[in-house]
DNA sequence: GCCTGGCACTCGCGTGGACCGAGTGCCAGC
DNA sequence: GCTGGCACTCGGTCCACGCGAGTGCCAGGC
């Protein structure tokens, strides 16, 4: 129908001009900018149904209209179109991303390109070391009951944890050792290296066996919560900008969130690779964050996502353009992951 | 002389009032509060003596005293007497720093508990690489002409890189190699060590040789900025808390600044372990920091510190709390890293 | 000589009322 | 079904005013 169309393109213009001026938005000023091609007055009648159904709401009552979460989520589900990034940003994209020398650096990088490219604050978790391979677990002795294990994997990740073992070692066992634990995980995903651990401590030299477990047993534990999961944040500053406009009072609280982490985290879980999420406002569950909106995707190369990143941001955000930035990083992380 | 005495006791006590209730403080409140033994009118005058000599100032003239940062320094130099922590905080310190499974676990859990003792930022470095020990030094094989070095220091340190090998390699080589290298560099400072590949180098047999200088080359480069350095930042909520007030206009810029580390690695760089440095408002050389207060002291049980941490503020803050607070925590992680 | 109480003065801040303008809803006409 | 007109609402801004905290100065007392 002519009308539901035009409704939607005020709904448009609604949330398009109110992500820039950040002022509530009047139907003559949406006449005036926009072209819609009617009067100032059907705009009104346009309004008072979209208002009826919930997708703006007015401040107060002599005031333009604000665009509801629920107004962001049609907003975002039918209405934007991705707009592909300028060439000019693609190439800062790989500008800023060469170079990187290991893995922290990588994701160090991508989150102040993320920051930068959406103004807001970005989040890039570290590849989960389940869905990474073993691409050599080092022992190096600290003394004859102690030993440094050092598990580096496919993804640049290192993790380190000192192994208390139960009977004293030679330098000869240790190397024994090595060998044979590279020899069983190497190339092996860690989220199914639990299934290989029985088999290998039965089938093992007796005198080995406790060793066996031992370092087993504390790799396995680099996978449980909290350690397993990192995250790079930055961008901050993005926030204080607007903070007490888009922020009223739970600007605090939302930093705390940010860096407790676990809340960004949980949000992550849910990505998939190639698929960017959105939540908006009041979907997310934490209250901190029940003002803001979340942009996130999954990045790896194959079908299942090796970490998530993502943008938090005011629900007052320009989606589109943080979309695409966050897709085009994602893919980038992707690329660069998978080469070293 | 019992004047000077009671005008250093009545700016401390300025000092002491308006750092709790952030309120310039007026002769009369001081009187009551502070137990001066004089009247307000006595006050008055050591006031404005204090004011000739740029000690304290006023916002506007009927408003209360303010200290300036000359106020601050004089507090902090000559007149706060450093409280110790109570049992319950060092208790609290043991209980949270306890358990760290590995450096990062440590610096974080560091972070945090500087964070919420003196509900202000937070920053800790990582231990200087330059002067950390060599404790392993591992090579895996990527490809025959690419090895995956990773580098494991006695602070619990790792750093890893890709070296490009200029001559195909075998396993049998890698493992020569990978020998020779932790002979000539375990339990070598890495600051020290650039003085041995020379040797090293002519040293060696014939076909190892552009192998040990492409490897050596390559941990020598961890040292340069700027991945020598690294930072762990927290608490900036903490910041949010009277931004308008303790930054106004500034609290962005403050943000970008930590963010951006650099500014504060620098003020890091000339801390010396077991002195504490405060350095207050317009004596910090960097725009941003002209608002702010850095205390900052390093760790490390040696005579050299292995790096730095400290808090971030606003110059109205708790001086003697802080030093104690970061000087605590300081000596417990020197503590960590010295017994893994 | 130093401290003290008194006093006049200054000035920022909070309060309250008036004004203004943006924006709306409704209605009659095209 | 769109449009122009119109009366109404209401939050933000401005300004005038009074209050109160705080000061500086001075004369008197210990």
């Amino acid at each position: 129908m002519a009308h539901d169309d035009r409704r939607l393109r005020v709904l448009r213009a609604i949330v398009q001009d109110y992500v820039s001026t950040n002022d509530p938005v009047g139907s003559k000023a949406l006449a005036a900018r926009y072209d819609l091609g009617v009067s100032p007055a059907t705009i009104r009648n346009d309004m008072a149904v979209l208002e009826e159904e919930g997708y703006i709401t007015q401040p107060h009552t002599s005031a333009g209209r604000v665009p509801t979460d629920k107004g962001y989520r049609f907003f975002v589900d039918r209405l934007s179109a991705i707009k592909p990034l300028s060439a000019a940003e693609r190439k800062a994209i790989e500008k800023f991303l060469d170079g990187a020398v290991d893995l922290h650096d990588v994701l160090g990088r991508s989150v102040r390109l993320l920051a930068q490219l959406t103004r807001q604050v970005a989040v890039v978790q570290y590849p989960t070391l389940a869905r990474s391979a073993v691409r050599h677990l080092e022992l190096v002795p600290l003394s004859t009951s102690r030993l440094l294990m050092v598990l580096i994997t496919d993804t640049g990740r290192v993790e380190q944890r000192v192994v208390e073992v139960p009977v004293d070692t030679e330098a000869e066992t240790v190397a024994e050792l090595r060998t044979l634990l590279n020899t069983a995980f190497t190339g092996a995903k860690l989220g199914e290296a639990s299934d290989k651990v029985g088999d290998l401590v039965d089938n093992s030299a007796p005198h080995l066996r406790p060793l066996v477990a031992a370092v087993s047993a504390t790799m396995l534990e680099t996978l449980v919560e909290p350690s397993e999961d990192r995250l790079v944040i930055g961008g901050t500053a993005n926030l204080a900008q607007g903070s007490a406009l888009d922020f009223p009072g739970t600007f605090r609280p939302l930093l705390e969130a940010l860096e407790e982490q676990v809340v960004v985290l949980r949000l992550m879980a849910e990505v998939g690779p190639s698929t960017v999420t959105v939540s908006i406002g009041e979907e997310n569950e934490h209250e901190a964050l029940t003002a803001a909106s979340f942009v996130s995707v999954g990045y790896g190369s194959g079908d299942q996502a090796l970490g998530g990143l993502g943008v938090v941001g005011p629900t007052r955000m320009d989606y589109a353009g943080n979309i695409a930035a966050v897709r085009a990083v994602a893919r980038y992380v992707g690329h660069l992951l998978a080469e070293s």
